[in-house]
Parts: structure tokens; C-alpha cells; sequence
DNA sequence: CGAGCGCTTTGCGCTGAATCAAGGCGATCT
DNA sequence: AGATCGCCTTGATTCAGCGCAAAGCGCTCG
């Protein structure tokens, strides 16, 4: 069996985390920083000041909110070219952290804005917390009325379809799944065991998996 | 006991689906049209093209979207002076119903935007799809973490501090309580008979309640 | 190359919420 | 007042997913 595909490797293209057009990707690369961060630092935490855009070039992010006693819900994850911590208002809504290591182009919003003009940068952040919202939306709809079957095969789709490819590397492990899809990590575990067993999907090693029946996987993704 | 508050009667004042600035409700009440719907009335439908927008004058407005084999997931209530259906996109997400009988300001976005500018437009259309995207968010972390009572709770608190008022009517039924939370009717049925045991909350009716004891069900709801 | 460690899978009993099935309550109409 | 209808509540039972505990697997490191 060849799973070899690395998900730093396809051909990303699709709505908004990612920057609208190519002249502002540029731009953003001239102005930004690159910092670098370990698996599970803190990119920017819930409540701070948000001033800052950023564009995943390596890696992976999840963003997180966590619940007094310690329950904790992920928001979204971003892969590479994707931006996120586009805020409308001034404060981060969720904390961000690496989930592997990575590589994070770092933009001041202001900056930016100085740049590319009012319009474009005004076009630009409300681009990115449309397709925010859209995600969101489809996120909560998995959430209130979905299986755990359902959801986890969603998932496998909703990935794959994001990074334009039917065999993946996935950047997380099975608790943030978990945590994302709103299941404790030995249901991911049995569903995704499960889901093998319909041959809708392969898998090789815990993170390496293949749709190999696509309509079967959407089928069960609802 | 004296419940007699009206959801219509209380002073309205919060976050976005409200106008931004009292200059563009004044501008909105001029350019746009009154339109009456009768409750489960549909005012606009999923996947329609998205160029007006909308705001209660009188009623409650509800955003659905249902699953093909007809689970249904609210996504928001819309209560007098708020704002729905304002969409970054052409399409709207949700298709909208009318809660009960109400009456709907309606206005066409460009004919909004060419009298208050393309700035202040784009700026209303920004507040407004941010304030949605909080709400989804806050929406999520319950549907993906919360116990079903901390889930009424949550609710009942959440509408308080929407209507600000410790008095409110519900709007909608058990079933669309339950479709927003992601619960059975028979279940917010058997919480909300719970809340009451917990002297957190009375109610007169199925509809007409009272938080007794605002600390109380903030703990409730997680 | 074997030991140790972190993550994942699996088994098993438990439980919170769903489902199925009566009843109850409060409108409106006659 | 009584009948009818739609919604809400309550009870009994079932079941999907949880929680705990024990392997299993695949790293890295000595």
C-alpha cells in the first residue's frame, strides 16, 4: 500500500483562511515576520489584544477555548497558506496554539492596512471572517444534530476536500480531534476503526489514512 | 406571582444583528419596506441569493437548516430592532422563518449602501457577520461540551441578557428550543422542570418565566 | 536491540439523553 | 360548559456514547 502523500505537499486552493488574492500574499510576506513554533506553544491567547494577522506556511493550528473545569472545545484547525486570527473587533475570540511544530508568517494588521488601502484590507478581513463563519456554521450543525459516525467521517472528508487530496496525513492527534468534533477520544478511536471496517477508508499507522470509497464515506458522513 | 412582562416591552441595546450606528436604522427605516409574515412563514430560503437585508420590528425570526432526512439545526433566534440575512456572500447560509406572526423591516442592501457609502455598508455588513460569528461560537462550545442542563440553562440566561430583562416570554416552542440546543423536546421538557426544582428559575405557563436566581443558574450552565 | 514512554485501540459496564407511549393542560370553538 | 386540538409534561425503556482499565503499537534513547 502507498500512502505517501505528506499534507505540506498538495495543491491548496480553496475559500477565505486563505488570503483573497495573490497581491495581498505578497504583500504579507514583505511585511511579515516568520516566527517559529513548537508543538502546543501558545500562538496567541483568548481575550489578548488582536493586532496581529497570521498565515500558517508550515505546519499546523488549532484554535481553543477552554471551559472552567476544564472541558475544552476546538474551534478550527488551519493548514498551511490559510490565515487565521483575523479578528473584526480588537480582542482574540480563542486562544491559538502549534500543533506540531511550525512556521507562522506573522503581519501587523495595521501595517497591512497602510499598504494595501482601507478597501482591500477592509475586503480582506471580512472575507476571512466570512468563511469563518461559514465553517463555523457547518461545525455546529455536525454538532447539535450529527452521530459520532457521522461526524468523524465528516471530518475525514471535510480534510481531505481541504487539502484537495484523498490520501492525508493527519496533524493531529485523537484527542484534538476529539475535542474538535465535540467526542471523547476512545469514540474517534472506535469510529474510525469502525469506518475501516466499511472500507469507506484505509488507513496506515494512526495518521496516515486514504479515502478509497468516497461516496460510501459521504454516504455515512450523513 | 406577576410575570407580566412582554418580550416586546423591554429596552432593547446590545451587541451587533443590531444596527451599528442610530444614523442607518433611521436610513433603513426610510428605504426599506414593512413586510408582515404569518408564524412558520418562510422569509427567505437556503441557498437564495442574499441581496436584501432584514430587520425585526416586531415578532421573532428563526435560521434554519435541515438535513435530508430531516434533522433539523437552528442556528439563531432574532428578536425586535436586531438584523438578519446580512451575508458577506450572494447566497444566504440558512434559509429564515417567521417564529410567530411579526412584521419585518426590509431593505435592499445596494440601495442601503449607495445612500450611507460603501465605507459605513461595508462596515455594518462586517459588525453584523462578527456578532453572528460570536454567537455561532459561543452556540458551538454548548453544542460540542455542555450537559443538556447546562444547555437550557445556558439558554434561559442567554435570552435573559438578550432582552435584558430577569422576566421574559419565550418566543418559540419546546421544539425550537430543542433544535437550537441540540436535544430532544421530551429532554429541555424534563431540564426546565429540573431548573424549577432548583428554585433558579419560576415560570407561569410554559412560556412566560422569570430568573429567580441569576447565580444560581450561571452555575447551572456550566 | 531492548527498555521506556506516549499515544492509540479494545473490552466492558454504566449512564445521560433518546425513544416510545400515555396523560395533562390550556387555548379556541360550539 | 363541554368537545376538540395542539402543545407540553411525565413515565418506562432502550441505546449511543462515556469512563475506566488493560493491552498494543511505534517512537526515542540508552
Amino acid at each position: 500500500m502507498s500512502l505517501s502523500h505528506d499534507f505540506t505537499d498538495s495543491v491548496l486552493t480553496s475559500c477565505p483562511p486563505r488570503p483573497a488574492d495573490s497581491n495581498s500574499i505578497d504583500v504579507m510576506a514583505r511585511l511579515g515576520v516568520r516566527m517559529a513554533f513548537a508543538k502546543d506553544e501558545e500562538i496567541y491567547g483568548q481575550d489578548e489584544t488582536a493586532d496581529l494577522i497570521y498565515r500558517v506556511m508550515s505546519g499546523a493550528v488549532r484554535t481553543t477555548r477552554i471551559m472552567t473545569d476544564g472541558r475544552r472545545q476546538i474551534s478550527e484547525f488551519y493548514y498551511p497558506e490559510e490565515l487565521f486570527g483575523v479578528e473584526v473587533g480588537s480582542r482574540h475570540r480563542y486562544s491559538a496554539e502549534a500543533l506540531s511544530d511550525c512556521l507562522i508568517l506573522v503581519v501587523k494588521g495595521s501595517a497591512l492596512r497602510a499598504v494595501i488601502g482601507e478597501v482591500d484590507f477592509g475586503r480582506l478581513v471580512s472575507a476571512a471572517t466570512s468563511c469563518e463563519l461559514d465553517r463555523t456554521q457547518e461545525h455546529l450543525l455536525m454538532l447539535g444534530r450529527k452521530t459520532a459516525c457521522e461526524r468523524v467521517a465528516s471530518f475525514l472528508i471535510g480534510l481531505a476536500d481541504r487539502r484537495r487530496s484523498d490520501a492525508v496525513t493527519l496533524p493531529m492527534g485523537r484527542q484534538d480531534m476529539a475535542d474538535y468534533l465535540g467526542l471523547t477520544i476512545e469514540t474517534v478511536s472506535r469510529m474510525l476503526t469502525h469506518l475501516q471496517g466499511t472500507l469507506a477508508v484505509e488507513f496506515a499507522g494512526a495518521r496516515q489514512f486514504r479515502i478509497s470509497n468516497r461516496g460510501a464515506l459521504a454516504r455515512l458522513a450523513e
